[in-house]
This record gives structure tokens, sequence and C-alpha cells, in this order.
DNA sequence: CACGCTACACATACGCCGTAAGTCCGTCAA
DNA sequence: TTGACGGACTTACGGCGTATGTGTAGCGTG
């Protein structure tokens, strides 16, 4: 009996929602948050589809779980010895997280429900403020003014490989199209390209944007 | 002939790009995006779902014209006399657009192309800065900088909505552990609930925490 | 007038999706 | 030994986006 039970749970390791929430995270990380259905996280896992409704309420819920382990992954040390420092040494270690899974930005931000991780993360901020003097009022408008930065998400810019796709004298006609209708983007898009001698387009959006921004608002 | 033309374009209008995509955001503003598929769409206009592949792409194509159609309902007209009520006008009547089509933000913020009226818009608020003798690099910092805002976009707080569904007593339990739990955000959540005697939660976010936000910026 | 061309609506079909409902079986308590 | 039960499996439904093929009404040209 023990022997065949130790053989059945060695060939196959029961569910879990653990289990269930880390291969989906996995596999979001791996194939985007498109590849994340419920038949592909069973197949994952080894598993028909339906089973994973025994340990997740819906694929709603899945998302949310998905949404706290990424959250949980952030450190909630406090360092630095300024609330700004603390503040900015968070918000660089959500971004760094939130780097790792790129899909979290926009499965977190169409989560409608409060999840446990998400608050405690929310609530450091808050205790930040107030450990350093500030007003309720304050706090809270503090707060909402951070709004998604607190995760650090980056706006990735567009995309415009698909006019380099086609021919380069295609290119250049949109570009010119693109000087005559836009004139001022267009000065800033010139100015990138040129500073930069990367390959593709617009390549901005760095770290530096992200912090030039956070550090206007802090 | 020509009777029997007129007839047949009396009893069904002919498709096109621009009544498809008016159907889609119509569909959206009284149903929700979700409620959007192209067959919906189809039998909005009385038209099987094939038929729309005539002046779409595909799906994410009409998504792209919707936002198009709803960024473009925003008034480019300069108003006030500096830089900075003209930008806070302007991004004034973008959120009163985004209220009217609530769906809006978030299938913007899911676009990956840059479409023309959002090539415009933005192109005006880099004109904005250029024209107040603002640097290339400030200006473009600026962009970076008003994100998300520049469109208005409001993040919607969460739902305790199925707290209160629940006994009350449950809600006196939980509440009890919220504050136990996150004892920072409590504060906050009960100074607000305490402020405004309206019925449903926590009912922040209005329009005074976007323009502290947005002042802060500016 | 006749003829083919084109534009565009329609029909069918495929492979995905989320999930409701029911079945089957191994485990463990009594 | 048996009975209940948890959890994985099976089947099935309705909806989705869309590839592919068909029918037809309107038009320009001979």
């Amino acid at each position: 009996m023990a022997t065949q039970t130790e053989r059945t749970i060695e060939q196959r390791e029961p569910l879990s929602r653990e289990r269930v929430l880390r291969a989906a995270v996995d596999l979001a990380d791996r194939h985007g948050i498109d590849a994340v259905s419920m038949r592909k996280v069973g197949q994952e896992l080894g598993v028909e589809a339906m089973s994973l409704y025994n340990h997740v309420d819906n694929k709603e819920d899945l998302l949310d779980g998905m949404t706290e382990i990424v959250v949980g992954e952030i450190d909630l040390e406090l360092r630095g010895d300024t609330w700004k420092t603390q503040m900015r040494n968070r918000i660089l270690d959500a971004r760094e997280v939130m780097k790792r899974h790129p899909w979290a930005s926009g499965v977190i931000e169409s989560r409608r429900r409060m999840m446990p991780n998400m608050m405690r993360y929310m609530d450091g901020f808050a205790g930040i403020f107030f450990d350093n003097g500030f007003s309720m009022a304050l706090a809270h408008h503090g707060l909402h003014a951070l709004g998604s930065r607190m995760l650090g998400f980056s706006q990735e810019l567009y995309d415009d490989s698909d006019a380099m796709a086609e021919s380069p004298e295609v290119a250049a006609v949109m570009m010119q199209q693109m000087i005559e209708r836009y004139p001022n983007i267009s000065r800033i898009v010139a100015e990138i390209t040129h500073d930069d001698d990367s390959v593709v387009g617009t390549g901005c959006d760095d770290d530096f944007e992200f912090f030039f921004a956070l550090d206007l608002l802090l």
C-alpha cells in the first residue's frame, strides 16, 4: 500500500492552487498572457483543463492569483534614509519584478478586486507617508498621485517596425507625411533616433524616462 | 432600375468602415467592451459577422478604429493663456470624452500601433511645449511624464461591494482583519467613508484626485 | 443590349475558448 | 469491509475569431 502510494505520488504530484498558479505564471512568462488558457495550463501540469477548477474558481480567479504571486515577489523591506528614497527603492524593486513578468502590468490593471499582497504593498506606501508625518489627506492624495507608478509600470511605446518592414522608399514617404502632419512629434522622434544609434525605431522609455517622471512627482 | 436601386439603398444602407466602427463604439458604450464581438457588431447592423471583414482587417483593426473615433472626439482647440491651462483644458476635455466611453481607456492602453488621431493629439501637446520655449529634451521628457494622464485616464479603484453583499457581521469581521493586517490603508479608508456619506464603499477617485495629481505634475 | 468584372454580403466550417454537469476511482475513517 | 468523499477525468454547450468558398447586384465597356 505504502509503496504504491509513494509511487503514485512520485508519478504525479497532486495539484494545488499554488502549483496551478505557478504553472500559469510560468506559462505567461514564457509565451505571453494570451497563451494562458485553462487547457494550456492544465496541459502544462499534465492534467485536464477541468481539473484546475478544483483549485481555482474560474479564470478571473486564476488571473487574480497570478498577480498575487507577482506582487508577492516585490521586496517590502525599507531601504533608504528618507521617505523619498524608501519609496524610490521600493518602486525600483517593483519595476524589476514587472520586467520579469511583462504581462503582469496589463493583468493587474484589469483586476477589479483588491488582493492581499496588493493590499499589503499599498499599505506599505501609506505607512511610509504616515511615518514621516504626512497628514491623512496628504497621504491619501499622495497615494492617488503615485497611481500606477507605484508598481513601476512602463508604458511601452509604439511600434513602427511595420513601416521599416516595407521598402525603404515607402518608409521615406511615410516619414515625409509624418513630418507634415505631426511636425512636433516628428522633431522629437528625429532627435531621439539621431541620438541613439540603435537599430530599431523610437527607443525611448528607458529607465531614465521613468525615473525622471517619478522624481518629478516625489 | 433607378427606383429599384433606391429602394435597395433604403432597405439596407450599405456597410462602410465608418458605419461598422460607429456600431461597435455604440455597442461598447451600451453593453461594455466584452459585448463587442464580430458577431454582435454584425447583428447590430443586420449583417453577418463575416461581412464586417470587408471593411475591417480583423478585430484588432476594429478596436484600433474604435479608439480613433473616441480620440477624435477630443476638442483640439487651444483654450487658455498659459501652456499649463491649455494643457489642463485639453486634458479636461479628454477626460470628459473618456467618461462617455468608459471602455476606451482600457482599449487604448492595449493598442500597439499609433493611429492618426492619437498621433495628432500627442503632437498637439508637443506643440504646446515647443510654442512655449521648452527645449527638445524637456518637451520629450514632459510628454513621457504626462503619460497616460494625457488622456485623462482615471484609475477606477476597487470594489468591496462583495463584502457588503454578505451579512453585516461578516463585513465587520473582515473590517477587523483589514485593520490588523493593513493598518495604514484602513485609516485612509475609514477617513474617506466617514467624510462622505454616500452609500457605497470607498468613493474616492473623483475629479479632485485626478486634478490634484495632474496639477502636481504640471 | 450583352458581357464580364468587381465589390460585397452570405454560408459553412475549423479550432480555439471558458465552464456546467456528470462519471469514475483511490484514499481514508468508521 | 465499507462507505463517503475529494479530486481528476469525460463529455458537451455555446461563443469566439476568422479562412475559405459561393452568390449576386451594379458598373463600365464593347
